[in-house]
DNA sequence: GTTTAGCACTCATTTGAATAGAGTGCTAAC
DNA sequence: GTTAGCACTCTATTCAAATGAGTGCTAAAC
């Protein structure tokens, strides 16, 4: 689609608007050494690759700028990655080397390194809970009315919900049904509990006791929570130092977005495996029409998967931080196989 | 100190600057109404004041604004709370009629009614745990190398810590430890656990089981988490629609300060109860030199205190701000009162 | 003695014109 | 095909003048 040489003035230009943040002109292009060209000649080529839509021009005696098309361009031909520098690398082994337990606190660490290492905004999320199983299932009574059920999981998460008790429902009872649903639930998917709750313990728990009504829907309750992922960030205020932010009404579109959890796990979340870039309109939301955002995936003993990722503008540093990305992705699954037995 | 007029002016100006963000000038404060003076008159007593440190003037021409002294004098002696509106006090009645079950929720949801109220930043913390004792303990194995920890306090918060075992520790001998635990120090204070661990559970243990040394490590771990209460923000991006945050480097300096944890801890306690007014400089920290925060204590059961606090710019709307405290902080006491018995 | 009208003065902000500078597009020469 | 040269465009900078909000002071009015 474009000639080698096309590729070459892109590439640079990318490159250079990455660094300087300013619209490139031809002339610096000419000087880089890289592309051996008169700004003359650069120049023919800036105008076709503008008519083909790679670059735009801010205003007629400016620069040209990458347009999104043309980051796409630069990503999808993006020269093999460089090795990281050895401080960063240093980072990543400090993770696999530090005594993280839970899972939450590998992710928690990650994101931090992510976004200290990128200067951008890291945004995690935890494995979902379609391989995840339960472990172990209890009530406690805090009061007379009101109780907590606690869930561990497979992973070493604990989740609770604090619960009413219906009128009339014991102790005793309470520990009974958190026995039936030990014996019975241990070891399934978190996101099935539900299901069979109703379709095995149902009738178990008719037999066992008088409060039937009560009591499933004390149990229904408790397994409210923890089927969905969590979401961590790290480094928003990075956010704060990128030149394209200076408009404050912008950043505040971007920051608000990034509070509303639901909203940034459905960003997230995709089928595919692996490394993904969505540059600037590429990004279903408006809010995110200036960002780039460039997520990874890690596994947990090879089958629940989970989600790292940086924001950043448009103008983003791709090539470290997809880098960066597929290092961090690798050593998270690392750090965490074989630690969490299904 | 003052003489009346000088008060009355004194207090027009803060008022005006606070709704207009600009240096207030004579004229202005003439025409308001309720200071019947000329406006060489009020010129007179604003160079008074000036002189005696309550107000500042930008520069020789522009009107006046108010110091930290003009704040602290306005604060101290502001007109009687004025009620709420209508539609915030709805607010609140949601809050106590909302089935909120754990402290946590309650703190959490209080949050963003503050925020949403008053268009600042509101950072609210847990009750401190002086007067929470601990409920229930259990000691759970994921893999044969770790252990999930879980503690739930009086107040339906449940703790979590991931621990590794100790090299030759069984099942049956955690389950033991937990059960002595339980009998031991049920009861018992948060911030006292550790060194009943030591001076009453140790030669228990001595007694049951050999891995002494191992175990007493593991269970040390595991009270580790919890002592310190959680901190709540909501609003943060707030601060963004501040005109006096539109410098981005003061802004990420103030936003920053947010993000850490133990030093927003620091700042927000207070032996004091009530309702607390820190005005720019007042605030220790250097970041906080523009701001103003806030905060008001809530009790739980009348033992346990929590504090909820708004941080904005020193250009405050102090009135309201003080007053949404007060009810609030009422608000949760009355809320959470009775609901968690010690 | 207190209050106020009047006025000269100060200083930040706005406005507009002139200038400089970066960069382009085109043409013609190499 | 490449490049030097040049006219042209448009933004950013600079500077001076105009604007206007607000003050401080003085002298008159109450």
């Amino acid at each position: 689609m474009l000639t080698e040489r096309q590729s070459m003035i892109l590439n640079a230009i990318v490159d250079d608007y990455i660094r300087s943040a300013e619209p490139v002109g031809s002339r610096s292009i000419s000087k880089r050494g890289d592309v051996a060209f008169s700004p003359a000649t650069i120049r023919n080529e800036m105008a076709d690759l503008e008519e083909l839509g790679f670059l735009e021009q801010p205003h007629t005696s400016a620069g040209r700028i990458p347009s999104n098309k043309g980051y796409r361009y630069y990503v999808d031909h993006l020269a093999p990655l460089k090795p990281l520098r050895a401080e960063d690398l240093k980072l990543f082994k400090q993770l696999a080397a530090e005594k993280l337990n839970a899972v939450e606190e590998v992710i928690q660490h990650a994101g931090t390194i992510l976004a200290s290492m990128t200067n951008y905004t890291s945004i995690l999320m935890g494995p979902e809970m379609f391989h995840t199983v339960l472990k172990h299932f209890q009530l406690l009574p805090i009061s007379e009315t009101t109780a907590v059920a606690i869930i561990v999981t497979s992973t070493g998460e604990v989740e609770n919900k604090t619960v009413s008790i219906p009128k009339g429902v014991s102790a005793s009872d309470m520990e009974r049904m958190a026995n039936i649903l030990n014996a019975k639930l241990a070891g399934v998917p978190m996101h099935k509990l539900k299901a069979r709750l109703y379709s095995e313990i149902g009738q178990e728990i008719q037999r066992h006791a008088e409060h039937y009504e009560g009591l499933m829907k004390l149990l229904d309750d408790s397994l409210e929570n923890g089927k969905d992922p969590k979401v961590f960030l790290s480094g928003t205020t990075n956010m704060l130092i990128q030149p394209e932010f200076k408009d404050i009404g912008k950043l505040k579109t971007v920051l608000d977005l990034l509070e509303e959890t639901p909203t940034l796990m459905r960003l997230l979340n995709s089928e595919q495996r692996g490394i993904q870039v969505r540059i600037g309109s590429e990004n279903v939301h408006q809010a995110f029409i200036d960002c780039s955002l460039i997520t990874a995936t890690y596994s947990l003993d090879g089958e629940a998967f989970g989600t790292i990722g940086i924001l950043g503008p448009t103008r983003m540093e791709y090539a470290k931080v997809i880098g960066t990305l597929d290092l961090l992705s690798r050593a998270m699954s690392r750090a965490l196989a074989g630690r969490y037995g299904a």
